[in-house]
DNA sequence: TTTATTTACGCAAACGTTACCGAATTTAGC
DNA sequence: GCTAAATTCGGTAACGTTTGCGTAAATAAA
């Protein structure tokens, strides 16, 4: 780090104390004298005196740093997210140590093992797509390890949690898509082993079901795990639109499936909303000016992230051992534009 | 951390040995017996012993994390950076710690001081645009701290750089406008003081020279320091707008005026490309789907990032002081599409 | 004045490693 | 057989802090 910095000791021996004097001098002990207190202060002021953080660490047996580890850095939703967490970490005297899974449970496991070797206090995850086994989540949960799970939670495992309201919010979306007219409504969603999957797909579910639409299973799609959202939302739509009976609207679960969708249908001329309406999951900033401006379901992501990073230095910064876990619900937000319009028929109506 | 780990001293004293023993039959030295080394090694492995991170930094006197200041995290520009960057790190064993300096001076003097004082080996910096006093970097840099600037670098600081062709970035995208049939092509651009304003201003305006048109101050116009960028764009539009000669197109030179000028022409109802043509930097993965689809300046940020920690890390783990310092200089890509279409008078010919 | 209590500081151990310096044992050289 | 050289290991200090304990001097209580 610097070049050579000036310790604890190295004040001691100019002032003629001892080390321990001048630590409890520096974090002001009532046992020191006021004039040492001073002396002390002045000299570390003067020489720009640092304290050595690892060594801190060492002692205290945290690093004041936290992991967090999220599939995609570069992905608007995460990146909002890790916004969020940073903002609060920051505050709170922590650094934050960023991971991405890329959807592969395998990378997923190593640089959580990564994370974990180097001493972090607590761990922030949402789980790739393509993570079936979470023992070793357990594993860490039972070792102590503070963690706290967002977005893509662990069900099974007692630690805090911060989602959206999943379930809640596939449902407006589905009964949006409803009113407007549409009735072969194809849900293009997650690997079946996300929490979010379950969670969009029951709402998406319930919602038909309420307004005494039939859930035909043919038109509810899953994404492979560890499959890229892109290429595989194309396929998708590609062998819906083989279907004798096609689907007139489409109900993306991601940001990426929500775009990858859009990207397909206008590469394939197919109009939206009048071949196809969409709606989709994106927190992209611009998807008001899009081709057409698209209807989407927003998740509170920075907010997401500053939720997990509180919950998580509770966890933390606990004197007594946590057993009371909570999982906090946060709202979606809806913005219904030109991609979900009501149906030519029942416009001309 | 871990719960109770367990440390090189639970070795030695499971097998009678000494601490330097197990240390060094760890680290495979020739000074220890095969068979002294199995066992050491075997019951390391039993008893899943991992090294101490914090305790080997306070030993070696190295972290083996850097850090990295970007002016915002979500940004796609700057997120597919700390893709690149992470991705890299992580390979070489090492973390990233970031953090955002939300175009604010003051905070990125915080958050610079917040990360050396944690001790990083070296330090990955995007300069804030409101940043003028650059003495504090000059400083770290004098005393020995490695860092590489990438993007938005300070001049006069001597050490390694990596940017994007900024200059000819620019002029192409202004000799693209001006074939497109463009005349008074706007400059809307960031904060003077940032080396990629200036760089893309003169290959704005050796384009325009170079096609004997003239340059007009009054198109050429920066963001104020500090400022947000979608808020400023839409206000220099609006003074474009009322000037007597209004331009014909605009170049906008970040990924955030970009869309501000975008948004701000669809909210007025400037009709794109034939009122008001549009180009932009952009990282965005979806212009091709936005309303007109957008021409964009797209900057390899992925392998910047790349490029960037691994400069750093050839400083960092240099054997003796590097004094001969290079700036990579990566070339940036353009996609021209229908927001830049030939003018109507020019496309009727 | 003597004893009890503060006040103000130093010593040393500890956090978990690594590395220098020896030293005991084994092997090699003759 | 004895010395010289490997070989293999242990003791200890150090990295920079914090903290429990001890203690001398200063103050208060008797």
């Amino acid at each position: 780090m610097r070049y050579e910095a000036v310790t604890i000791r190295d004040i001691a021996r100019a002032l003629g104390l001892s080390t321990s004097t001048v630590s409890r001098a520096l974090r002001d002990s009532h046992e020191i004298s006021t004039e040492t207190k001073r002396r002390v202060l002045e000299h570390a002021r003067s020489t720009n005196y640092q304290p050595n953080p690892i060594a801190v660490s060492l002692r205290e047996r945290k690093s004041r740093s936290i992991g967090i580890i999220v599939s995609e850095i570069a992905n608007r939703f995460f990146s909002e997210i890790i916004n969020g967490v940073e903002s609060v970490a920051i505050d709170r005297g922590y650094n934050v140590i960023i991971a991405q899974s890329l959807e592969s449970a395998e990378r997923e496991l190593r640089q959580i093992q990564f994370l974990t070797s180097r001493s972090i206090d607590g761990l922030l995850v949402s789980v790739s797509n393509q993570t079936e086994d979470t023992s070793f989540f357990k594993e860490l949960n039972q070792r102590g390890l503070p963690m706290v799970f967002f977005d893509r939670v662990v069900q099974d495992i007692d630690t805090h949690k911060v989602i959206v309201d999943n379930m809640l919010g596939a449902y407006e979306a589905t009964v949006h898509l409803i009113r407007k007219g549409y009735r072969r409504i194809a849900l293009v969603t997650n690997a079946e082993g996300l929490s979010i999957t379950r969670e969009r797909e029951a709402g998406y579910r319930a919602a038909m079901q309420k307004h005494g639409m039939p859930v035909d299973d043919a038109l509810i799609r899953h994404t492979r795990p560890g499959g890229q959202a892109e290429p595989e939302a194309a396929e998708i739509i590609r062998s819906l639109m083989e279907l004798d009976d096609r689907p007139d609207a489409i109900f993306a679960t991601s940001d990426r499936l929500t775009t990858g969708c859009l990207r397909y249908l206008k590469k394939n001329h197919i109009k939206i909303p009048d071949e196809m309406a969409l709606i989709g999951f994106s927190n992209s900033e611009i998807t008001e000016l899009l081709d057409p401006p698209l209807s989407i379901v927003r998740q509170p992501a920075f907010e997401m992230g500053a939720t997990a990073i509180r919950m998580l230095l509770e966890l933390i910064e606990s004197k007594r051992p946590v057993t009371q876990f909570r999982t906090q619900i946060l709202a979606a937000e809806h913005v219904f534009r030109q991609s979900t319009q009501a149906r030519e028929t029942d416009r001309a109506k």
